[in-house]
DNA sequence: TGCCAACAGTTGAAAATTCAACATTTTCCC
DNA sequence: GGGAAAATGTTGAATTTTCAACTGTTGGCA
């Protein structure tokens, strides 16, 4: 669309000039992002459903495999998850015997979550599974294409949060 | 890490060079897009709380916005939820009349959804929201890695689809 | 035509997520 | 030190999402 205006001496000039059409949802990043992040997630997805386990408790497990005690607040952070969710996902992943929770006792308000031998090896399992769903992104759409990908996201990330 | 071999020499060369660290979370694509999309999502979501919103519903309202009437499938696909979510929120904004249902004349299975006045003008205003947040974006990260950015999440799209 | 598989959408029960409120512990600062 | 404010995590109720099963309709084809 052209946006017009008449000048003192009676030309009509264009003063601006919005997009043909009007814009679509798939214009948006924020739509591009989720799209994009639901097609991914859907391959992780059934590559992890081998073990049965959701995409949330790959990430748990995966922040976890350092072995250092994440406090539930830095992994609800780290999992993308809030903290009423987190609490309860943990709840569900210490009945499987995948993780424990131990009070720190320099601050007596947090706990340290931990990896079990169960969830070390399962961690290592997915692990292996991730990897290679990892791989054939690189394999379908490209080696250069994935890195600069990521770049982009990184610093979208650092720049938006 | 290194592997090592010793030769028939005695002399130990190195055979192999793994990564220094082992793969973090966050290298995995599926990862950062995920955090990315979170991070836009919290920022849209929060320019929509204005009117009360949620994401999933601004998408609903700017694909019916074409005043086509989309079925129910087409619908789910495009705003990216499984029939069963979908329809249960459609139910919703059915009861805020927002939207309505007509059954497609050419195939009774088929139903066809529309914006009514009401769902209309809160897409209008909710678009306005939205292309802000979209301009916002642009202003903080940059034209250039914006449009790569959508460029490259494009083509990832339809090279997982 | 008449049958049957596939398709479109909905439903009800179960599971997960969210919101607000809560308990406990620590920090701040007077 | 003492008391208010902030931080950490959990809880219970309400909402939302998911899964499997279901109804109704269409399309293929024998």
């Amino acid at each position: 669309m052209l946006i017009f205006r008449s000048t003192a001496q009676g030309k009509v000039i264009i003063v601006a000039k919005t997009p043909a059409r009007k814009p679509a949802i798939s214009d948006h990043l924020a739509y591009l992002l989720a799209q994009a992040n639901r097609e991914i997630n859907r391959h992780l997805e059934s590559r992890l459903r081998k073990e049965g386990v959701p995409v949330e408790q790959w990430r748990v497990l995966m922040i976890l495999a350092d072995g250092k005690g994440h406090s539930m607040g830095d992994l609800a952070n780290a999992v993308l998850l809030n903290h009423p969710t987190l609490t309860k996902m943990v709840d569900r992943m210490v009945s499987d015997a995948l993780v424990y929770r131990v009070q720190d006792p320099s601050d007596r308000r947090r706990v340290l979550m931990h990896l079990s031998d169960r969830g070390k090896a399962l961690a290592k399992r997915l692990s292996s599974l991730a990897e290679r769903q990892e791989a054939d992104i690189i394999q379908s759409y490209g080696n250069k294409s994935t890195s600069e990908l990521k770049r982009l996201l990184e610093s979208l990330i650092d720049s938006a949060s």
